[in-house]
DNA sequence: CTCAGACATAAGTAATACTAATGGCTGACT
DNA sequence: AGTCAGCCATTAGTATTACTTATGTCTGAG
């Protein structure tokens, strides 16, 4: 009930927007250039906004306007509001002005994928304005203005026009440095997954450890196994670049298929999105060989 | 361009309550019965915000919601902004605590009508906190924000939805101090109605004196009928309490049609509004038997 | 006296904001 | 395992709002 009120008691933030703006300039006219609308329009908002509070806020002048005491009284409060809300949203805000981007993305997709393949995609576009979104699945992607997602999960997840990025199966990994057969190494066993360890022994019918060390992603699995704490069955798009590089081999030749996998869905007509998602699925496609 | 952008900065401010209430209530539903809007909409609200921020903001669970770090890095300035609007419109507007009410109503009805019948009813309602606010008719009644409008029109000018207080023909009232019959008596007209002595003469097929007084409202016409000034032709319903207390006697007991009268508008299911427009309908209906 | 500048208003229309209806998903309960 | 309540998401439709255009009015400068 009470709160039922409440609802009405607040006008619209672009009546506050044209008082404070028509405040600081004493113009409606000014203030409409600025605000990007007709002097017709603010003076309507200005009405509007005294007749829902009840008091005149301006004195109408033959040559522009004067603050009323009740004016002057409301100015500071709606000047700290509008700029404590512009603030807010300027903390989430992408730079609107010349080519840019927003990817979101997995972590671990990001980390061990795009990151060691950026240097070189900036330096092709340089005037390229990139923001990168990390999210942690399985989140509510279509929450993230983005122009390219990235995420982890089943075909289905992602929808039908989301394209997988392959090679999707597994592959086990570890460091160089790390000696013997897989049934005499630690396993790294990622539990956010469908898949893992247990689909291995299923497929090949052969004992292997028990997993010693359990993470949450593919990424956190990644990184143990490049410093050597044992080896971990990750998706082979994400080992991609390590074991191009060298970082990481393979611990053993096999593989197994995967349920779920990373899906790139490109959500932007923009000639960028457009150029991103291909480079995305170029360098992915390529894989260790 | 910038100012045009500026103008696109900001998304309207039931976006951020939405945002708010949400986050305070971890429900899209609870959040929507709070703000008297549906569920529907306070989903679409806050999909729309995240849009326009770029960001997620909760993360929708089976039973209700969870903040993402965005959101909770948005929570307190949304909230620091919408407090200090509400405290600028507070200081104005009427006291959201406690049970109160907003009428905004002609100034004929609040001088003859409400203000002499409000002590008693203000006795029975203690913790009521009333607003008055008098407005001219054909004022555009939406654009005043009020529980309950009363104003002077037709029924159609009022809407389906406004009810009629009766009784709303128009009778011929007098100071008790004047003698004599109508046709030797002065006349007063109010000349903002569409009725008045003109219709008189012509129902009754009578000759009347021309009026010598002409006012602008019923209100003022009353008043100088309780001075003694003449006889004024009024609704029944505003001179009701006058007759009621001896102060006006009827001139002439016959009555005539009117076209307009006054009516009431009910725009809030708040109990304190609904019980308002109860006794409101009841003192007018008493009428001066 | 004329005219430029600025606010006010009416009328019309595009855009928005909301509702109603319904679908999908999940966890609790039986 | 099946059912159902609770909650969010989406679509389609419509009422309402927000804005523009056009024009009127007023005032002060020239």
């Amino acid at each position: 009930m009470a709160d039922f009120l409440m609802k009405k008691s607040l006008p619209p933030l672009n009546w506050f927007r044209a008082f404070e703006a028509s405040a600081r300039r004493l113009s409606f006219t000014a203030a409409a250039e600025e605000l990007g609308m007709t002097q017709s329009a603010v003076s309507q908002q200005i009405r509007a906004l005294e007749t829902r509070l009840g008091v005149g806020l301006f004195v109408r002048q033959a040559r522009g306007l004067a603050l009323t005491d009740d004016g002057r009284k409301l100015l500071p409060k709606v000047e700290g509001a509008i700029e404590t809300l512009s603030a807010a949203t300027a903390q989430f805000g992408i730079e609107t002005q010349g080519p840019h981007l927003t990817i979101a993305s997995s972590v671990s997709m990001i980390d061990w994928v795009l990151s060691p393949a950026l240097r070189a995609y900036m330096a092709q576009n340089p005037d390229l304005s990139l923001r990168l979104v990390s999210t942690i699945w399985p989140d509510d992607f279509t929450a993230t203005q983005a122009d390219l997602q990235i995420f982890f999960g089943t075909q289905k997840q992602a929808g039908p026009n989301a394209r997988p990025l392959m090679p999707s199966h597994l592959i086990p990994v570890k460091s160089p440095d790390l000696s013997g057969p897989l049934s005499e190494l630690p396993l790294i066993e990622s539990v956010g997954t469908s898949d893992g360890w247990a689909g291995w022994a299923n497929v090949f019918k052969e004992p292997i450890p028990r997993p010693s060390v359990h993470v949450d992603t593919y990424g956190a699995a990644l990184g143990l196994a490049k410093n050597g704490v044992g080896v971990a069955l990750v998706s082979a798009v994400l080992a991609g670049p390590e074991l191009k590089s060298g970082t990481l081999v393979q611990a053993d030749p096999r593989q197994i298929p995967a349920k779920e996998g990373y899906f790139l869905n490109l959500q932007s007509d923009a000639p960028t999105a457009k150029a991103c998602a291909a480079w995305i699925l170029s360098i992915t496609a390529q894989g260790p060989g």
